[in-house]
DNA sequence: AAACTTATTGCGAATAACTCTGATTAAAAT
DNA sequence: ATTTTAATCAGAGTTATTCGCAATAAGTTT
């Protein structure tokens, strides 16, 4: 859970810089409810409603930021659209399990698979940001029957 | 691996029905070198110089029917657009490291992976299709220092 | 505190990955 | 051989995301 200075430091460790609007993204994810995750419009419209708008642009701009920083992450449940939502440590990091055709996720921990995602990006030489197992399926309502004869 | 009745079999079990250009696309994937993955406009462009043209929304098309089906994986490295590759059981199948910045990707095996996706599914009720560890990371080259003094 | 540098914003236009439409073709069933 | 309807192709259309640029303001230097 970053603090409005422990966002301005890693922004600035990097040379970035801290704005209102870095900071009321980071804020509304950090009130989102467990479980959910907004798109990139889904925050903008958000925003508009709490009265503190930011251009789509500029949401864009930084929901990629903060995904590369390692702040946020990247989840590509929808067919046409990215979502996400805070990238959590330990006790809240967690992977998902989606049905391709609904698009409905169902969220699960593991920390040994946390484990190998360190260890491989170790391994490599990698700086490590975030490590999902996503889970492509078919949830029971949409793994239909194979054919009903005539 | 599928042979070509396999394929019918399968497709056929659905409705759906086996054509030269889903014989064609699958035998693509199936003599791709290990450690590829082919982008929709990639294929597109490989069956022009094989001589074996399919049109884009034919391919796209294919490309998310035999995802859904469990022949395909559909992979998101690159910003802007969906990878492919042959969706492989467990001697072949395998994990990637990528980083967020190049799209460099290093492919691993890990079988307790495999099997936390498959208990996952069947505890909920799902029909697994694919299950894919992703770990988003920064390449050795691409983690920059963190700003140099003027 | 004022001046300075340049990262960031917002707007609208542009891009490009992907989807849709409708006429034509051709699998599979009868 | 005939019938049914899924699939293909080409091109138009959609839309999530990016880009360009002038205006603004964060952080730094004086
Ligand atoms: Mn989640
Ligand atoms: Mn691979
Ligand atoms: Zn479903
Ligand atoms: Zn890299």
């Amino acid at each position: 859970m970053y603090s409005s200075n422990a966002l301005k430091a890693v922004l600035n460790e990097k040379g970035w810089r801290l704005t209102p609007q870095r900071e009321t993204i980071l804020t509304a994810f950090q009130r989102l409810q467990k479980g959910k995750h907004l798109s990139a419009e889904d925050l903008y419209e958000l925003l508009e409603q709490q009265e503190t708008p930011i251009s789509l642009s500029t949401i864009y701009r930084n929901l990629k930021l903060m995904s590369h920083m390692g702040i946020l992450r990247e989840l590509e449940f929808a067919e046409d659209h990215k979502h996400y939502e805070l990238n959590q440590p330990s006790p809240n990091h967690h992977h998902h399990l989606i049905c391709v055709k609904c698009n409905q996720a169902i969220e699960f921990k593991s920390d040994p698979i946390q484990k190998v995602g360190k260890s491989k990006a170790k391994q490599a030489g990698f700086h490590l940001l975030d490590c999902q197992l996503t889970i492509h399926a078919l949830c029971p309502r949409c793994k239909k029957p194979a054919k009903s004869a005539s």
